[in-house]
DNA sequence: ATGCATGAGAC
DNA sequence: TCTCATGCATA
């Protein structure tokens, strides 16, 4: 789906919204939009969480239960007084409340930041121009999907855990740093890989081309499921056999192409080298040795799940404004009744997201993207560069920020822009 | 599979 | 303060 499609298409929205995202909003449901919602947190409380505004854990679950066969709790903190649990929930930690109470927990460190209520407006740096959303311009030739779906069956076969255990459990070897990449690619009609903004950082990335990524991805999701590894497998294999570690959230993000092409490119000559030993190696089992050094992490603020209405709140503001500025945020915080650092962070992710998922459009296309801001939180225009995967006719000129957005059909983004959101922001 | 979060580095 | 790479936690 990097691939620059012949009209721009973009991903099937079906495969990134097939979540309920957006299932809440209706047409008509105005009330939901509401600041403070009554329990916009609410939704995230485990049934020992209740009540409680939030918290921090002290650490992060102490091993890797996850995807990992044959091996939880292979590495014990040693301080861990319960016995490791066998499923995720049950590793509550047992000291959870740290700082929740008071609820300010991360406030302290929002402190640092200090959100100035005057902002530099006149620092209106990447401001990008959105149309509006209800503007059928804003999604030009947005038709179809690009027939990436690979379906893949959900199951996890890890290879069989036998060899799993004893010594070679810490075999780690950070020093085995990742050689080059074999100069297996044809570099056919391989562009520069987004040399111009900035390079590979150690040895050297290869140049690929978003078909050599695309069809590498899809091989080793095929390859790693019919030898039995799941993601998680895979990313930890990384870091055992390289020296680098991964997570399953990487696997999966690099396998479904949702990482930057860069760093597809500087990923993909590990995997590739993890993939040729698996299929190779007898024992594709001592692949995955575990190695999970207990790091006593710091604090990490308990994820906040934001409810429907909220996020097309959020989604809406976003359309109208990309990139607010902290005077912006706080007003919108203030509306929907969310954290400012809550606010902020979505919007950097919502911006990340937005160029991953973007495609390098045709010219033509470009500045289709920008739109002209009627409410206060307009910014001025200046692109920047994508994250995107440069498209084949890359000229070198540095592409314009695509955040695009998740409704790609203007019908269900009507919904998301409720008039009475939209007038509360714009007056 | 993906939403929210963290932190290093760039600007 | 943002971007980007990355991951925990969860749907």
């Amino acid at each position: 789906i990097y691939t620059r499609l012949p009209h721009g298409v973009l991903p099937d929205p079906s495969l990134f919204y097939s979540k309920a995202a957006y299932g809440g909003i209706t047409p008509g449901s105005a009330q939901t939009f509401l600041p403070f919602p009554p329990d916009y947190r609410g939704s995230d409380l485990q049934a020992g969480d209740f009540g409680q505004p939030k918290h921090w854990y002290p650490f992060p679950a102490p091993e890797y239960t996850g995807q990992i066969p044959g091996v939880t709790a292979a590495t014990q903190p040693t301080n861990m007084s319960p016995p490791i649990a066998e499923t995720r929930e049950q590793i509550r930690l047992p000291d959870i409340k740290t700082e929740e109470d008071t609820g300010e927990g991360y406030s302290t460190d929002m402190k640092a930041q200090q959100y100035p209520t005057l902002a530099p407006s006149t620092g209106m740096t990447h401001g990008v121009f959105y149309p509006p959303a209800w503007n059928p311009s804003f999604w030009p030739g947005i038709t179809h999907i690009a027939p990436t779906g690979t379906s893949s069956p959900s199951m996890s076969p890890s290879p069989p855990s036998n060899g799993i255990q004893g010594n070679s459990f810490f075999s780690v070897n950070s020093n085995q740093v990742p050689a080059e990449p074999q100069a297996q690619n044809p570099a056919s009609n391989a562009r520069s890989s987004g040399s111009s903004s900035g390079g590979c950082s150690d040895s050297e990335e290869e140049i690929l081309t978003t078909e050599e990524l695309e069809q590498f991805a899809k091989e080793l999701k095929h390859k790693r499921i019919t030898l039995g590894f799941t993601q998680a497998d895979v990313g930890l294999a990384l870091g055992n056999l390289y020296g680098k570690m991964f997570s399953q959230t990487t696997i999966c993000r690099f396998e479904a192409l949702q990482l930057s092409f860069k760093n597809m490119c500087k990923l993909k000559p590990l995997l590739q080298r993890w993939l040729d030993e698996a299929e190779t190696s007898d024992n594709p089992q001592d692949m995955y040795k575990i190695e999970r050094v207990f790091v006593e992490t710091r604090k990490r603020k308990r994820r906040t799940s934001l409810e429907g209405a909220v996020r097309s709140a959020l989604e809406a503001y976003f359309i109208k404004c990309p990139k607010p500025n902290t005077q912006e945020i706080t007003q919108i915080s203030d509306d929907l009744g969310l954290e400012r650092d809550v606010v902020r962070v979505w919007f950097c992710n919502r911006r990340q997201k937005g160029k991953r998922l973007a495609l390098p459009l045709d010219e033509e296309c470009e500045g289709q993207y920008y739109e002209q801001s009627h409410s206060p939180l307009n910014m001025a225009p200046s692109p920047i560069q994508s994250q995107a995967y440069p498209s084949s006719g890359y000229t070198g000129a540095p592409p314009p920020t695509l955040y695009m957005p998740q409704l790609h059909r203007p019908d269900v983004l009507k919904q998301a822009l409720h008039p009475g959101l939209v007038g509360h922001l714009t007056g």
